[in-house]
DNA sequence: AGCTTACTTTCGAAAGC
DNA sequence: GCTTTAAAAAGTAAGCT
């Protein structure tokens, strides 16, 4: 495994699910602790951990969504204390709801300074967008895997838009590989 | 029948009264930036590409026009910020950013990112400072550039630093106040783009 | 001149305007 | 399209000492 590879960092992981029945939301808010709902600026109730650290999003339709995860592990643990939280308060819910993973956000290390200008005209103007003046950072969209790749000044690039684990890593080879070929990598 | 007939006049009427507010729009934003004409027949050509491949809707026609005026400058060499776009514009500078980056993807303008000497002359004249300085920021910009320091940076930022640098090489000193006024961006854009430029060039 | 905080970009789901 | 959540990257900006 190369140091690139091994540089891959999993940063946030959007997942979501349905327990399958309806919420009182109006009660929930009462009776968990913090918990954060205005249903007239959004419709759902917003519940923080610390540990994990993460943030689940409760809708009237059972449906949630749980963001701020650093692993599918965690996401599940994350999910755990909500669901232990929602039996407290006598909701009924299954041992094992479907997990859907939505997004996974990845940061890593090419491990060499870019030449976003070069890179840019380089993988073709018309396939990426570089806006300095608007931001930093090179977007990059790939068709396969399909995620977008933010590429820094600094080697340093954010891969987000996949829901496998192992899209940051493939993402990340098809780059090395690109740039390699465009000898735009060192 | 009838009412469908008046409805296409209607349309064919609003249409063609939105494309008169459009160019007229961007004449009068480009007169306020001080572009030539040739600026605004760019612009103008690319409202209407961007108008035959629908890219309007669901935008304000104001939003659009902006977008494809400060585009124009691009493609013209003569670039203007987004702030600058926004002072004569009544579209919030986010937006015009966000609807120009939309429109040249659409419509695949092979958009190259803006070069910070294209800048220079402008911001070198307005400083009322001499072709030295002008040649001098320049060369900071190319050597600078070349070694990797332009990647990620603002193009007003970068040139405004190389200025300051330039006027302080050639004794003719503007203070970094003046030069990020003239740039729009804040001096410690322009300490910390300097600092780097300064040591890339080996601090002549 | 720092330090802190905050905003820019990318992504996705949720329900509703 | 917007609203909210979280997270990283790096640049820019504003406020405070």
């Amino acid at each position: 495994m190369s140091t690139v590879t091994k540089s891959i960092q999993i940063e946030n992981v959007v997942a979501s699910m349905g327990i399958g029945q309806e919420l009182d939301l109006e009660t929930l808010a009462d009776d968990l602790r913090v918990t954060q709902y205005d249903p007239e600026h959004f419709p759902g109730l917003i519940y923080r951990m610390q540990d994990p650290k993460a943030a689940a999003l409760i809708f009237r339709s059972g449906k949630i969504v749980c963001t701020g995860a650093k692993s599918i592990a965690d996401v599940a643990a994350a999910l755990e204390q909500v669901f232990d939280e929602l039996r407290e308060l006598g909701v009924q819910i299954a041992d094992s709801p479907d997990v859907e993973i939505q997004n996974i956000v990845s940061s890593a290390d090419l491990g060499h300074q870019l030449n976003l200008n070069a890179i840019a005209i380089g993988l073709g103007l018309e396939h990426i967008e570089y806006e300095p003046e608007q931001f930093p950072g090179l977007v990059y969209r790939l068709d396969d895997p399909s995620v977008v790749a933010l590429l820094f000044g600094s080697g340093k690039l954010v891969i987000t838009g996949g829901e496998q684990t192992d899209d940051a890593e493939q993402a990340l080879n098809v780059i090395e590989e690109r740039l390699t070929e465009l000898e735009l990598l060192e | 029948r009838l009412r469908k007939w008046q409805e296409r006049i209607r349309t064919k009427d609003a249409g063609e009264r939105n494309l008169q507010f459009a160019l007229s729009e961007i004449d009068r934003m480009a007169s306020a930036l001080g572009v030539p004409r040739s600026v605004r027949e760019v612009a103008s050509v690319i409202y209407r590409r961007a108008l035959d491949e629908d890219l309007i809707r669901g935008r304000s026609i104001e939003g659009v026009a902006t977008a494809c005026l400060y585009a124009a400058c691009r493609q013209e060499d003569i670039p203007r910020s987004l702030e600058e776009v926004s002072e004569v514009s009544r579209v919030e500078q986010k937006e015009i950013g966000r609807t120009y980056r939309y429109v040249a993807q659409e419509l695949s303008l092979k958009m190259e990112p803006v070069d910070p000497k294209q800048y220079v002359p402008r911001f070198v004249s307005e400083l009322e400072l001499s072709e030295e300085v002008q040649a001098k920021a320049n060369e900071i910009i190319d050597v600078t550039a070349e070694k990797g320091l332009l990647s990620g940076k603002s193009p007003t930022g970068y040139a405004a630093a190389a200025i300051y640098a330039a006027s302080l090489l050639c004794n003719e000193k503007k203070t970094q106040r003046e030069v990020a006024d003239v740039a729009q961006v804040t001096e410690v854009t322009i300490r910390n783009r300097y600092q780097e430029q300064i040591e890339a060039m080996g601090i002549h």
